[in-house]
DNA sequence: CATGAATGAGCTTTCATTCAT
DNA sequence: CATGAATGAAAGCTCATTCAT
């Protein structure tokens, strides 16, 4: 997954020849970005000033301005980072041993855990704030973000359906509908702080446990028992 | 000096009988409010001036001082009045004629097509990015919104297993999974704008046909087969 | 002292005929002067808001238009009442039974007390803040009140000196002298609000006791020495 | 977000070692303070806008807003400023050569031609105008002014009783006596604009000489005769 | 390169004044 | 006449961005 060419944060190839890219220092970078998701996720972006960020990140104005072309690139290119970072690995959880359940339940689990953390949903309400004024940005998050976990979800559920271990007509929108079922009573009150606090790992479990039974239940070909 | 109303002898009894205050008019009051609300979800709440307001509004600047002190009791009002207007009716799909599945396809339908619609998915997104700041109104939001309707749905579900159609431990839980169930493949990707265009009835009725086929076949009791 | 010809609250003759006066309430007016007293004495001009006014006056905006032009008049013909208020009787002091030091001894308490006192030091204050804006009024403040006062004990204290009982070569000057010898440590101090209160009648007693001596002892011809 | 200095890293105990703000410029500090003088003079603290010294001071708004707070610290600096500079030196006429009568004469003239100055009368409107909102600034305004000189000529007298050359009983009541007669005819009219132009030398000398021949009448002992 | 002082457009809010009722 | 809702210019203040050092 090479995302690092189209990247909100370097603005074509001028970047990696011209002279303002030369002897930028990766680490100052990172510190900045660092400082700009501290106070975008605590303020949203519009009640974010530069300076704010300028004293999270402990660097001048004027660097800032070096590395990022305007608030908004320093936005688009810390959402990129964060989505890179929070999605990287969502799909491992399906390789692994055990049976079907048992492999659907880890992965639940880590998504579970995964997009109700504070962290995450912190993201999702800076990012879904300006999603009006940079639909791109909103849309892209999505696609490479929960979008491309589902694609991955999709594909082992189509792995198991040609092995015979499960019957799903379209295993995109099944891959969907786990999804959403693991999180069912979570996501959304935590999107809207009515659930303060990230979900226990009991809470977690029983909410994974409930989509893995329910959708082994439709899903999963019994005996005598057609399912779709 | 701190003079909202600009009645000077307004005695305070008057103002918390009928309307808000004595002599406002209403017309003007919604007229203010409707020019807000097509700012606000265009440009989320910091982005949007009250001069913008102002023009879309067509009132004067001083004319909105005169019905919301300032422009946070301005948004709030407005996502209350929002709030209720969306979360008006959704549990009436209940009630009525039809089996168990007819009338969850009735209310899945009507909700996935209320919630996921522009409207109502822009006040989300207006919401979401000020629930870093204000928490407490957009907790409420949910609580007296997307909440109630579960808890209406609970209800139905609770009086169908203690009529025995239904077999479900914990009836508030199942309705927050038929309910994501719904629109599995619809809500995320609308918040996000990655679906650009409200879902047409033919996905509804796929959507909401999925969830209630799957809620059925794990919780409705078929003869010789427990479900829970 | 026919003072009323030239009112700044009554802006020329038509005031007087046309309709605009025509059934104006006297008691109405005064309603207005009194908040816009309270008012201006506690905020001074410019902090004081019409609405802040119209609030202590208890009448409605457009009323105050009815009587006053705009704020300044309304100030102006404030100041002239409170003027006129103030230094309505102060050289009743000097008429009357008693020694000149008595005499001087009883005007000089009176007008101590009265100009030392919470409401003519505000309404000093609020004068002076005006006075690089509305010089001729503040300069008319003074000429019609506190000199005025001056004038009489010039007159006074000319009589005297015609009679052979006191031996004063500028009695304008030295009434300015006696006057201001009189507040010594009051005035200045009470002004800047450096004493918050009201001087007591053992301090003025004092201060003005203090002042006679000094100008009997100056100005009062002792057998066998002269003084100016 | 209250951000005033504009300085992200500016770690708090820099700032308050030397200068005010670390890399602040002096110069400008100073040109903004004059601007700032020129037009609160002119218009009182109410009715100066920012806006007027921005064009006074030939800075920027923001500028202004990098080295003082707001409105009021600015007026309070600038308050603070102008008593420091006013009544710096008073007391230095007091000491020298001279007999007493002489040094009175000194001190007296001095204080007249300050005290009474249009730059000084002008910031005694100023500062009374907004005396009843920010008590605390008038009254420290005259116990670090005007009370300081007197606090020096009560020094002084103190000194002159114990050498036997004058006979005071009160020598601070005697201090605030000579310098209110020393301004008797000057001060008052001054403040109020009724005297429109700085005192003569000529009249300065006069007001003084009859407030030294008085004071001396009244508190050098002369031979066979006693005063108080 | 890094810095942060300077800019000025633009923000929210206030208020003297008008005028339809 | 009295009322007070409406107006809109102007207030104090902020902040993304620039640029001399």
């Amino acid at each position: 997954m090479n995302d690092k060419t189209d990247l909100p944060g370097c603005p074509g190839e001028l970047l990696r020849q011209g002279r303002r890219v030369a002897g930028q220092d990766p680490v100052k970078r990172d510190q900045i970005l660092d400082g700009a998701h501290r106070v975008f996720t605590r303020l949203g972006f519009d009640a974010s000033s530069m300076n704010d960020i300028t004293r999270e990140a402990n660097v001048s104005k004027g660097t800032i301005y070096v590395y990022f072309a305007n608030k908004e690139e320093l936005f688009e290119t810390l959402m990129e980072r964060e989505r890179q970072r929070i999605f990287s690995d969502s799909e491992m959880a399906l390789t692994g041993q055990g049976t079907i359940a048992e492999r659907l339940m880890r992965y639940g689990t880590l998504i579970v855990r995964l997009v109700c953390s504070d962290v995450v949903i912190r993201a999702h309400r800076v990012i879904l704030g300006v999603g009006e004024r940079m639909p791109e940005m909103a849309a892209r998050f999505y696609e490479r973000g929960p979008q491309k976990g589902k694609q991955a979800l999709a594909l082992f559920m189509k792995a198991e359906v040609e092995a015979g271990n499960l019957v799903i007509d379209d295993v995109e929108f099944a891959a969907h509908q786990f999804s959403d079922l693991c999180m069912a009573a979570i996501f959304r009150p935590r999107l809207f702080g009515y659930m303060a606090n990230e979900p226990t790992t009991a809470e977690i479990e029983r909410s994974v446990g409930g989509a893995v039974a329910m959708f082994m239940a439709y899903y999963a070909p019994r005996p005598g028992a057609g399912a779709a």
